[in-house]
DNA sequence: TTGAAATTGAAAACCGATTTCATTTGACCG
DNA sequence: CGGTCAAATGAAATCGGTTTTCAATTTCAA
């Protein structure tokens, strides 16, 4: 256990969900800018195989890392915003662990990820199309 | 229309599911190796942009295409031979859309891939511990 | 037929992820 | 306490799939 190890743990805990590695590594920076990027991507794996966190990956280019809770959860990905929701998935795994057994498969993992628009994203884009109108 | 473009279509609807860009590149190849590999890429795109395929991603560093089908799939990723397989999500569908609508989310689509090991893997790692063991 | 707009192919650029390698560190043992 | 060695680190290089660039070609509608 190295004080740099120590660090990237406590902060990958204090910045929340859906990380990025560049993201953890502006924050360690802050703390000790000697901390080299790669020693927090490697951290960041060894989280994931530990089994604390997991590797979440959305289309855009850049992998997340999320810590895994008691309660698995799916996520609404909002095209606009980028913004990411989570959301509870008790009664759905129950469905899922039923299909895959009806393939005979072991399950390790399970990503749920529903893309769309948001609230907010929405009522924005609403507002701007009367604007445009009534111009 | 053109013919690289006709050519880039039929081989995706023939190639199947699951396709990368480079593996439809190779089989365009076959019937014309003058064709360039992004004009491939270019079409597939296309081909999502009008609603035929959706982009895959299962975090293994490259992009799939898939057809977009009547009824939606979800994927059972073998995390050791990369075998994708389909199962039908009916009645999953109808639940991810109820908790969506909890969040006034507006879903486009929808992403279910699980993860685990299938069966044929799964019975060759029994034979070789198994072999391993009396050695 | 003609010209603007779209498409193409080769090559380069991009960019996050991953590896390399020389150096440092920390756990452990006597 | 040193000494030892495997593990960890940081800077830089590399990797590989994706995307863009740009000059040349092709399409297609007028
Ligand atoms: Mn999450
Ligand atoms: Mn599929
Ligand atoms: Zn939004
Ligand atoms: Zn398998």
């Amino acid at each position: 256990m190295t004080p740099q190890r120590e660090m990237i743990f406590r902060a990958f805990f204090e910045l929340g969900e859906h990380v990025t590695v560049a993201e953890l590594y502006r924050k360690v920076c802050e703390k000790n800018p000697a901390v080299g990027y790669s020693t927090v991507w490697r951290n960041l794996k060894l989280i994931c195989k530990v089994g604390l966190a997991e590797e979440v990956n959305l289309g855009d280019g850049v992998t997340r890392y999320d810590r895994i809770t008691r309660q698995p959860h799916g996520h609404l990905y909002c095209l606009q915003c980028k913004k990411l929701t989570e959301f509870e998935m008790n009664s759905i795994t129950d469905l899922l662990d039923l299909a895959a057994k009806q393939y005979d498969f072991a399950v390790e993992g399970v990503k749920v990820e529903i893309s769309g628009y948001c609230r907010s994203c929405r009522k924005m884009n609403e507002r701007l199309a009367k604007d445009g109108r009534t111009n």
